[in-house]
DNA sequence: TCTGAGTTTGTTAATCTACCGAACACTGAA
DNA sequence: TTCAGTGTTCGGTAGATTAACAAACTCAGA
């Protein structure tokens, strides 16, 4: 039935078209009259149109859905023989690989923890990923279409500007040669795009930013970083280095001279264990070994504890502030190890709205999974846009 | 001849129309081979729109334009009757009104200084630019179409977002009222837009940024503040907030708390002149009466001037850091009283290679006139958006 | 100085594409 | 049966195109 049915790389379809295509991709199934009153389009356009796209096998009509009254409509969605795209996370001590059609339904999905001891990307883990490459792509087999697009989220900058940026401490040759040498058809374009960057996009489309076109991503954890979108894009900036706020100038008064990455230093989660391990005083029982366990001393009400993640707290408002006085985000979603954290919440907000205006501050609502997930989603806005 | 032409307030053109008005607004007189191979159209189609552009009086052929061989192609260009609008800039201590046609042919200007003791907008202030506009319009007379918009430019918030932020100093009633109160037609748009923006926009038009779509604008001066453009469209955040920098958190380090607003009260020109009183000996001669003073003193090599001039430069270098660190422009653009001064440029450079990555950074290239040219070609975005 | 040759501009005529509106035929439930 | 929506057919229109031709200008050579 199926033996080489050319993936129609590059449609050349009527501006109606596309507009279906999209509706169905981004809004899921519908009938005819839905479509054609949401896209502004009259019943005969439509006649010629679906026919069109059921042929190039884009679409599939499935049962009918009827009103009160009158005739029942044949539904339309999103055929499997549209394609479907690949979402990548390479981490430092983690790699997660899923597969999504066009219509955001997850097709396959496989995770693997890395046992680094340093913090980058080792050859390691680059050929785990690879593995988990090849077998989502086995699971996902033929009947899914054609594959369209990949998105690595690492902890890089992006790789569409080659320029040069010394920021992060992860080697981006490492990624980019994964980028290079996955087990996907030369014709399938891969991009790197930054972790921080991607969990953004997924608080967008699935999580807490839903209804808020404009908002930052504010990750805090080891490090620290920021996403940033603008009307529903994200925005990269000139060297792909926006969001880069761990190079805020810090300390910075008249007294004092701010280093060079100086506040990640301060606000990374290691500094805080720093500084925890230099107060905790025995009768506090044994000292916190990690962020997660210093959260949960404070959610016991532990004081020292408390006054570690108040303090740590309010840094991260402060940070917020800067974000803020340049952005005016309308919401500012905080992730990450440490930042995910609910304890938080109430001293952000008390140390933003002390030195600026009111925003709504929340938790990002999709974890650890926020980063995979938007990168599948970025993968399947550039599928649609090559698309369409 | 011209008793009530009926100003086209909505015209429905075809896409080809629209192209040329356009063209023809934003890159001067043109023929019609020119208009063509410019918007991609062919010859029979711009033979069917520039009669029916002409007859509308938005088009008027001038001269013809020969080349090497053929036939002469006759020159079209935007008709006086296409319209015109108002850039006006109402500040503290001055008033500037300016009339320009939608191809940004400056029609008619007028300025005057606003004796000010308060930091504020007074209402002296409101009836002496009420007066200017008057008397510009006035002198563009009937001539020139139809007043087509009206941008006022001011130190507050845009008014397009009725929110309410307090942030700088002035009341934005004051200039509520005034755009309310101009004497223009009722049918004519008027807008406020922070004169920040305004001069932001300017630099990119017609300034140190026009081959630069994302960059942002500094202004330093009594105040600070911050216009950011990105994809050549300004910024401007949730309230209308974005580049409020004077809120960033400072001073900021381990040991000590942010004040609201204290940066702007540590970098503002009465900051600096009070620390230069302070430093100032007897040996130096008569203590600065003012920035400007202060920096010729150090253009002259007076020691105690250049020491200060210099810290000042370091410390507006490192907030252009903590604007780079969240946006990664790839241009900053140093405006404003103080900002504008070269002398200022190594120093600021120098911050910011220190703490972050190589980024352009220049001084503007319109000076104090940026702000109301901002406004007049934000009226002419506005104007043309509308018309097509 | 006149006269083509060559080149570019502008116009005319015939199509083409992508849509719409109106009229009509087709379900399906009350 | 009737009624209300769904889907199709037919003809029409707006906005563009290509192809062919007429008009205007330069230059070279007689």
């Amino acid at each position: 039935m199926n033996p080489a049915p050319t993936p129609p790389s590059r449609l050349d379809l009527p501006e109606s078209s596309r507009g279906v295509l999209r509706r169905l991709a981004t809004h899921g199934p519908a009938t005819r009259p839905q479509l054609a009153r949401a896209l502004g389009l009259s019943r005969p356009t439509m006649s010629a149109v679906m026919p069109e796209l059921m042929n190039l096998e884009l679409v599939s009509s499935g049962g009918s859905s009827r009103g009160a009254t009158g005739r029942s409509a044949v539904l339309y969605s999103l055929a499997a023989g549209a394609g479907h795209v690949l979402g990548v996370e390479v981490g430092a001590t983690r790699a997660r690989v899923v597969a999504h059609s066009l219509d955001g339904e997850q097709i396959a999905a496989r995770e693997e923890r890395i046992s680094a001891r340093r913090r980058t990307i080792t050859d390691a883990a680059v050929s785990t990923t690879m593995e988990l490459c090849e077998k989502v792509l086995a699971e996902v087999g033929d009947g899914h279409g054609p594959l369209r697009d990949v998105v690595i989220a690492a902890p890089t900058k992006p790789s569409t500007k080659p320029t040069s940026v010394s920021t992060s401490g992860l080697q981006p040759d490492g990624v980019e040669q994964l980028a290079a040498a996955l087990p996907v058809p030369d014709d399938v374009p891969v991009i790197v795009e930054n972790n921080v960057n991607c969990a953004a996009i997924a608080e967008h489309r699935l999580g807490a930013a839903q209804n808020q076109d404009t908002f930052v991503y504010l990750q805090v954890g080891v490090k620290i970083g920021l996403g940033i979108v603008i009307d529903g894009k994200l925005m990269h900036g000139a060297h792909g280095a926006s969001g880069e706020v761990a190079m805020m100038p810090f300390p910075w008064s008249p007294g004092e001279e701010p280093t060079r990455a100086g506040l990640e230093e301060y606000l990374g989660s290691e500094a805080l264990m720093a500084r925890c391990a230099e107060v905790w005083t025995s009768g506090n029982g044994p000292v916190p070994k990690d962020a997660e366990a210093l959260f949960q001393a404070a959610a016991r009400g532990q004081s020292t504890a408390r006054r570690l993640v108040d303090q740590h707290a309010t840094d991260i408002g402060r940070l917020a502030v800067g974000v803020m006085s340049v952005l005016d985000p309308g919401l500012v979603v905080l992730g990450g190890g440490v930042g995910q954290n609910q304890l938080l919440l109430p001293g952000v907000r008390r140390a933003t709205t002390a030195l600026a205006w009111d925003t709504e501050i929340t938790v990002g609502a999709l974890g650890e999974h926020a980063t995979v997930l938007g990168a599948v989603h970025i993968a399947i806005t550039r599928a649609l846009d090559r698309l369409t």
